[in-house]
DNA sequence: GAGTGGTCTAGACCACGAG
DNA sequence: TCGTGGTCTAGACCACTCC
């Protein structure tokens, strides 16, 4: 099945240049398209998919953001890459179970504590609140299997959920969903510093791991739709061994 | 000057969809948009810049890409954030000497070692070369002012060369143009691996730091146009108190 | 129902790379 | 000079949100 032998199906809900993309993208999986080969041109997928030319611009723009290829002009367009590596890309918008679950392990999660606390001077910044309002506080550890993955603290400020407490609900896994319904608003994006840190007290208990081991921190603050303030602002330490993260500067 | 009062120069060969993102990157910098508010319509920018919407979609787009604003379906394009944190973005294509000058340091760089190695296994994987092949390897520390900020390593492929021995032209600070020059390919990504380590061993003295100190260590593999053999491999580790690296989920 | 962003078309001309 | 990607236009209809 190359890719010409397939067609845009027109009755099918999905974007055309969706399902372009990923008739290019499974190409190009599939070996037919080779690392450093050149794409057909854009008037001849045009033609062949019979859509517009910007249609086949928009699919092809899917690709160049996911680093499978990259164009040049006056030349054509280039299969960048496809090195399929077990590592996470750093800016996929991906909750912990569902990236434990994508690098084969058996995700679980165990609260460590849920309590109520007052900000401090750096919380307060981070939430764009008062020093001493009331913040919710979560953490716990998820594991791969039964080896702690990701170490997580998650702070609430209270002004965002009318007050009422988050009741986490064991049942819905989806982190997100549950802040987006805890705060009554949509996530739309999520700020993260990266940091390299070591294990020191209680982290090397949580991990199982001797003082001193490198632990990767990202501190993430989300950000929602309506209320210009931040949702939340967490801290989750990265188990490098479990987790590997990626990036792609292109 | 608010945005209205302004206009693109149809004679200025910029394109008018990097002119009118610029004009709204500057509304939104300036505080004439603040954090959620929405942005003018794409239907009102399209009259009042006399633009086709396509193009002004495509100004969107710039700034959706940047992070500055997020688009809903049927509500609006609304201002997400511009947190002006001292971070650098893990995915911008940035080299060291002008990152530690957005930074606001004075960089140097300080050459250690300049050799020809051979290729061992977990090389030869990395730049898919055969165990034991001839590699060009530098290393050197670029200097954010007197602290020591980065720590590089860079093994380059003889075979990329054409087995010339790369001159490094000290005159020449940027790194890819050194690259480009040196293989005689375009540099087009640069896939990254992000992992913390701690200092031991040479890296204490390097960073004039203690043993069991972070560090960010990023393998960077940089993917070229016409080969698609990896052009070089190299080991980046940050002082994580002078680099600060952030990247944005959205 | 009115207004918003999302998708799509069928053209056009320009800028660049390579032969 | 020719083929490529880059930009741009002036429409059209759909899907969604909010009133």
């Amino acid at each position: 099945m190359t890719l010409f032998d397939q067609s845009i199906d027109r009755r099918n809900k999905t974007p055309f240049y969706v399902q372009l993309a990923n008739l290019l993208r499974e190409a190009i999986e599939s070996g037919e398209f080779k690392r450093g080969d050149s794409l057909p041109p854009e008037r001849e997928l045009e033609s062949s998919f019979m859509v517009s030319r910007n249609t086949v611009r928009q699919a092809i723009t899917v690709l160049e953001n996911e680093g499978h290829v990259h164009r040049i002009r006056g030349s054509g367009t280039f299969v960048t890459q496809a090195s399929p590596n077990p590592h996470i890309r750093i800016d996929a918008f991906i909750e912990h179970m569902g990236l434990l679950r994508l690098l084969g392990y058996e995700p679980s999660y165990k609260q460590l504590s849920n309590e109520i606390k007052n900000a401090d001077v750096y919380l307060s910044e981070k939430l764009e609140l008062k020093v001493g309002e009331k913040v919710f506080f979560r953490r716990g550890i998820t594991f791969a299997g039964d080896q702690p993955a990701i170490y997580t603290e998650v702070y609430i400020g209270s002004s965002r959920t009318g007050g009422v407490e988050p009741a986490w609900d064991p049942t819905n896994k989806v982190f997100f969903d549950f802040l987006e319904k805890v705060v009554g608003d949509i996530v739309t994006s999520v700020d993260i510093d990266i940091s390299p840190v070591v294990t020191e007290g209680e982290l090397c208990a949580h991990f199982d791991k001797p003082e001193c081991s490198p632990l990767l921190l990202l501190e993430t603050t989300v950000i929602g739709l309506h209320d210009p303030k931040p949702i939340s602002f967490g801290r989750n330490y990265y188990n490098p061994e479990i987790v590997k993260f990626s990036a792609l500067r292109t």
